[in-house]
DNA sequence: AGAAGGAGTTAACTTAGGTTAATTCCTTCT
DNA sequence: AGAAGGAATTAACCTAAGTTAACTCCTTCT
């Protein structure tokens, strides 16, 4: 897979997001990553001041706190940008890994070349600030959906929002999305199959 | 106060988010809003497609569940943009209001027309895009506080982020920021109070 | 000064979800 | 085929936080 192929992937991300721009204008450096299933891209403390395309593939990103309980922020399914805003912008560690759920592939641009093109093409900066836009919406949704709702709620709205998955992905790893341990998903989902009699 | 002074704000704020730029430049259509404590810049519901900058004063967003319950998401001390990026760029209902805790003076601006002159000033992207990364990385931080800590823990860290809040708003607003309710903050309360003899 | 209303506290009871552990069911490995 | 390890379920018990309600302070209003 050349380049120019890898870069299409861009434009269809953004072409989602309602924008059209040329992606072959990307001339930073780039290297190009394999990452098979249950690989992780970069670990949990890591510095991974780079941003990422996921080509293919999909992966979710794996935080573990102090207690050393793992949950799963995000699961990002290609093509899509991923990567650690806040490591990047502010140059510290990361406070999630990204594990593979399938063979995924990624291209990778060190944040300041990237950024430094960015900064000279402003269709390029708007795309970013377009990504943004999106990934703090999708943030602030998560926010409300654990203050106001049960987490009865969050999992009929996660297996909604994401029926390919609700099926395919260890249940483990839906309960640490929506906040809760695998048995208490287990009895919601017991729950629901006798309350749909 | 005239324009010149009010837009002096901006530099102050983004000054702070380590960029330096003439807002002076800016040029779009302005309004200027005085709110007294208490009342409603918006309501949860209203098309507030408008982009807000807080020149002075302090509010919280705050959004009520189906059950009626509030919860604040926010507390925004100026000088700092305020708004529902999600409303503006979606074009939806805002799905909070914002209240003023303190006279509070805002001048707004039409995201349209706020929009299209970014797109012409990549200074002004560039600040907008430094604004959503710090407005996300704030989100993810909840995020992350909702899923690994406890409330008590929640608690402990507002008083740290916030340490002229704690004593100066209603602890119902406290309470509902860190997603609990004003009797188990109470007894948080109570047991810190005990704890530390 | 007295009344009214809101904010915070405290107590009693309920409930959602965490914890631990046993059991079953799958894969996968040899 | 049998063993081993992981995933999901179920049950029993525990804890944090929600709910309701009573009580105490404060303001603020007349």
């Amino acid at each position: 897979m050349d380049r120019t192929q890898l870069q299409n992937s861009f434009e269809a991300y953004f072409n989602e997001l309602g924008y059209d721009i040329d992606w072959q204008r990307l001339t930073v450096p780039m290297d190009v990553h394999v990452i098979c299933k249950g690989d992780y891209l970069f670990q949990q403390g890591d510095f991974a001041n780079r941003l990422y395309f996921l080509h293919s593939g999909l992966v979710r990103y794996v935080s573990v706190s102090d207690e050393g309980k793992e949950f799963t922020q995000t699961f990002a399914k290609s093509p899509r940008i991923i990567g650690s805003t806040k490591a990047m912008v502010t140059e510290t560690r990361v406070l999630f890994g990204i594990q593979a759920l399938e063979d995924s592939m990624v291209s990778s641009y060190t944040w300041q070349a990237f950024y430094a093109q960015m900064r000279h093409d402003i269709g390029f900066l708007e795309c970013y600030a377009k990504f943004l836009e999106r990934i703090f919406i999708v943030k602030e949704e998560r926010e409300n959906a654990f203050v106001k709702h049960s987490a009865e709620r969050r999992y009929l709205d996660f297996c909604a929002a994401y029926p390919e998955l609700k099926d395919s992905i260890p249940q483990q790893q839906i309960a640490s999305y929506i906040g809760i341990t695998p048995v208490a998903l287990s009895r919601i989902r017991q729950k629901l199959k006798l309350s749909r009699g």
